[in-house]
DNA sequence: GCCGTTTTCGGCCCGACTGTTTTCAGTCG
């Protein structure tokens, strides 16, 4: 916006991606007196910039730059459709500072009268204002993991007499967005606990505050609820923070029928009124003859019966699944190299990986041009030697594009053993145009799986329209796999449709999207997903041993439905 | 702002898509 070199900014979006996805923390690394500049894409400049911030918490650079802008104007750069230029254009012709503004000159009209604006761009902006307006301020799943991690970790390290800290709530639930993070400190000495809260990093405001709970908001605008549950009769609290309300009240029910009042202090005998206190939450559910559900479960709906008819044992676990079908090296945009991927994807236990770096069309991600894809294809084989006891999968991550034709030629897809097939462009289209669009890259007999079909990004980027029983439909009839992608932004397709799909006969697969090592570890979350879509084993392509899911992708597309669905 | 075994200055920055236009500017990933 000051017009300095586009280059600048790019140098600090590179060193910010860069840092990020460091394998230490650059915090650790200045104290271990590490040089950044070492790190490729970090120069001086930067170097200087991040030890200010690490000593002081604070980059006078960025309180200047900061200061030269009316407050509003990120927010309106965060509205899709407005950019660089037309942010700057408004602001300096029109006077928007923000999105009420904003809102006002679309309303009168003189946001489509500026050059190359119109009816249409206008419009859609409105509509993205409005999007970004309802845009709750919850936290994304992703986001509440990662600062339930920290917390738990500060807890930790602050509080010698807690013993064990137990996320719940929504984060244990794995809802996709929370409200706060709810914490249980394992402690017998719960003053000391809650009165260590207000030293937390980041701390900003004690809420609430009662016996056994507070409640406190942090300088981020994250709220926690920390409560103290006590070793020897923690089962049944524990239970209660956990949730949700719906599940709670059904064991409750179950509990009366076998003459027992449940409350978070434990199970009392109605008749006598002995208290019977448990431990864990593992013998409170034995107690109640019926199995442990996993805290993702507890929906408050039919998962009880389904717990006790034993149909929640034969769901799929993350032993069962073989492989991850959708991973990235450092050949598109993925941080760590193919053999590392691999390498970690061997020590996880998996029998065989794809890798399924991004084509052509992702120019920005470093998509692979068709002579690179060549390469790569000879470097998977040799990888695959390398590394040894994994099989190694040829594959791509191809964008469909606008009208449905595909990146490779089909020449060259026949050469590849997984196609995945996305869309990442032109997502706002009309939803028979989008639903026609997915069909027809479904119909090319080389596309193995479409990927993260819905595009979601949870809490920022909306799913796309479209007519998603006819996609499910298709997918069944062409025996092209639908992808449960268990990245923590995507989450897609989620739990509902998954069970959908499934019920209409689509063969899905469990992925990670992992761009790192670590990420590999997606398929943990993935597989949650899969479960709440109620998938068995035979439902997920991708718990067949190597042998034989390299057997049947050589079959011919459209035979290679295989028994699926119709197990409700 | 970063980089470099030919370079310490001059490259780096791609391609699809949309909506506006009659040839392309702006946005996005």
């Amino acid at each position: 916006m000051k017009g300095e070199k586009s280059f600048t900014v790019r140098a600090y979006q590179r060193a910010a991606r860069t840092i990020s996805r460091l394998p230490s923390e650059a915090t650790d690394m200045l104290a271990r007196g590490e040089d950044l500049t070492e790190i490729s894409g970090i120069g001086k400049a930067i170097a200087d910039k991040t030890a200010e911030l690490v000593d002081t918490g604070r980059l006078g650079f960025l309180d200047r730059l900061i200061a030269e802008f009316p407050p509003g104007i990120p927010a309106l750069m965060d509205v899709p459709g407005l950019g660089l230029k037309t942010t700057l254009r408004v602001w300096k012709e029109l006077g928007v500072t923000d999105l009420d503004q904003l809102e006002a000159a679309i309303e009168t009209g003189a946001l489509a009268a500026l050059p190359r604006m119109g009816r249409k761009s206008a419009d859609n902006i409105l509509r993205a204002v409005q999007f970004s307006r309802s845009k709750s301020n919850r936290l994304p799943i992703s986001r509440a993991l990662a600062v339930t991690r920290q917390l738990t970790a500060a807890i930790l390290e602050r509080c010698s007499e807690v013993d064990r800290v137990i996320p719940c709530g929504g984060v244990s639930r794995f809802d996709e967005e929370v409200e706060e993070i709810v914490l249980a400190c394992v402690t017998s000495k719960p003053k000391s606990v809650l009165g260590a809260a207000s030293s937390l990093p980041g701390f900003a405001a004690l809420l609430v505050t009662r016996d056994s709970e507070s409640t406190i908001e942090f300088e981020s605008g994250v709220r926690v609820t920390i409560h103290v549950v006590d070793p020897a009769t923690q089962g049944a609290a524990i239970l209660y923070l956990i949730g949700n309300s719906g599940h709670v009240q059904l064991l409750g029910q179950r509990a009366a029928e076998q003459g027992f009042e449940l409350s978070e202090r434990g199970l009392a005998d109605i008749s006598t009124g002995v208290l019977e206190t448990f431990a864990g939450e593992e013998s409170l559910y034995d107690r109640l003859e019926m199995p442990f559900i996993r805290p993702e479960e507890r929906l408050g709906g039919n998962e009880i019966t389904q717990a006790v008819s034993g149909d929640l044992s034969k769901l799929v676990t993350l032993e069962d699944v073989k492989s991850d079908l959708h991973a990235h090296t450092d050949w598109s945009d993925g941080r760590d190299e193919m053999a590392a991927m691999v390498r970690e994807a061997k020590g996880r236990g998996l029998e065989y990986i794809a890798i399924t770096d991004h084509s052509s069309g992702r120019g920005i991600a470093n998509g692979l041009s068709l002579e690179r894809l060549l390469a790569h294809m000879a470097a998977v084989k040799e990888v695959e030697r390398e590394v040894g006891g994994i099989k190694v999968l040829r594959g791509t991550e191809m964008d469909i594009r606008a009208d449905g034709s595909v990146d490779y030629s089909d020449d060259l897809l026949r050469e590849l053993d997984w196609v995945v097939a996305s869309i990442h462009s032109a997502m706002g289209q009309e939803s028979s145009v989008m639903t026609e669009r997915i069909i027809t890259a479904m119909n090319n007999p080389h596309v193995s799986a479409i990927g993260h079909l819905s595009t979601r990004l949870i809490g920022e980027r909306k799913p796309i329209e479209a007519d998603y029983d006819a996609i499910f439909r298709a997918a069944a009839e062409t025996g092209t796999a639908l992808e449960i992608n268990g990245s923590l932004e995507r989450l897609d397709l989620k739990d509902a449709r998954v069970e959908r799909a499934r019920k209409l006969g689509a063969m899905l697969v469990i992925t990670t999207d992992a761009h790192t090592t670590e990420s590999l570890g997606n398929l943990e979350y993935g597989v949650k997903v899969a479960r709440r879509g109620l998938c068995r084993v035979d439902d997920i392509l991708n718990t067949m041993p190597a042998d034989k899911f390299i057997f049947w992708l050589k079959l011919d597309k459209r035979s290679r439905i295989v028994s699926s669905s119709g197990h409700d």
